[in-house]
DNA sequence: ATCGCGACCTGGTTGC
DNA sequence: TGCAACCAGGTCGCGA
């Protein structure tokens, strides 16, 4: 499940490999990871064959490959994609969508010297699309909110934000036009050492507590990221198809039953927004319901 | 403007 | 053993 440790480590990793690359082909083999694209799968191809790559960037979780510094490839990774460099002549992924053929590049992903880049997607939560304009910032994504690791994250910002909302600290962390690049992962282990329900009101929080969160939030995503991504899904792998590791060092997410590594109070697990919320009853008190009226 | 829910997907796991 | 139900979850569209 890339979150933005995961996503800047295939930014870096394509930045890496792709730069001054001239895509000689495209084939889509699947039309759902296009489908934000209104010129269909074959619009897509294209407008995207016989570009240059000039730059990879990234806000959020979303990243995109800039051709010829005008327009772009936008991509998002969903729950399971991942964007594989493999060299020509090896077997295609089962969940393969869409491949790019390189030229012009070398890597030691590929002896041949014919590189591929390759969309894979079990899941198909995760999709490309061409964003005309889009090589410095896709307008589609103009509305997602920087994130705690760039230098210019407006941090007051974040705080009013959260304490002008009344839903729920957790929703608030996982909307990406607050904050970006936090998923459910991040924000249950960001609430867990700020020791924060995630049910609480945002406007329940104090300032110095909204900041707390923002910087714990920081905290375990630049770990993270200097881990090379968390990972312990097997689906995500990096750019060169390699797994990281981080699983060693959640204290909450993924742990129900187990001891809490402060106070050794089992974690607990509660639906949450159609999926899971992991926190310690003890350090994370559930918020009491808010009275109706007064 | 803000909020919150449900749909979208596949494949591994669980329960009967 | 076989099959159905469930679960993972980021984003977007929609109704309130």
């Amino acid at each position: 499940m890339p979150e933005l440790p995961e996503v800047e480590v295939v930014r870096a990793g394509l930045s890496q490999h792709v730069l001054g690359a001239h895509i000689s082909h495209v084939q889509v083999l699947h039309p759902r990871p296009v489908r934000r694209d209104p010129a269909g799968p074959q619009g897509f191809a294209d407008r995207v064959v016989g570009r240059t790559i000039t730059a990879v960037r990234r806000r959020g979780k979303y990243f995109w490959i800039a051709l010829d510094e005008r327009d772009a490839v936008l991509a998002h990774l969903g729950m399971s994609g991942q964007m594989l460099l493999k060299d020509a002549d090896a077997a295609d992924e089962r969940h393969l969508r869409v491949r790019f053929g390189l030229e012009g590049v070398t890597s030691d992903s590929a002896p041949t010297g014919r590189l591929e880049m390759r969309f894979v997607d079990q899941r198909m939560f995760g999709g490309l699309s061409y964003a005309e304009d889009g090589a410095l910032l896709p307008p589609e994504i103009a509305h997602i909110a920087r994130d705690p690791l760039d230098s210019e994250f407006d941090e007051d910002a974040f705080v009013r934000a959260v304490r002008r909302r009344s839903s729920a600290v957790k929703r608030i962390l996982l909307n990406q036009d607050v904050v970006s690049g936090i998923g459910n992962i991040y924000a249950d282990e960001a609430l867990w050492r700020a020791r924060i329900h995630g049910e609480r009101p945002g406007d329940r929080l104090s300032g110095p507590q909204a900041r707390e969160l923002l910087s714990h939030a920081r905290e375990v995503m630049s770990h993270a990221l200097a881990q090379g991504g968390t990972s312990f899904d097997a689906l995500y792998v990096n750019v060169n198809g390699e797994s990281g590791y981080f699983d060693r060092s959640l204290h909450a997410y993924g742990r129900e039953g187990e001891p809490c590594d402060r106070c050794g109070t089992p974690i607990r697990r509660a639906a949450f927004m159609n999926r899971s919320s992991y926190f310690c009853p003890r350090c994370q008190p559930v918020p009491r319901r808010p009275r109706a009226g007064r």
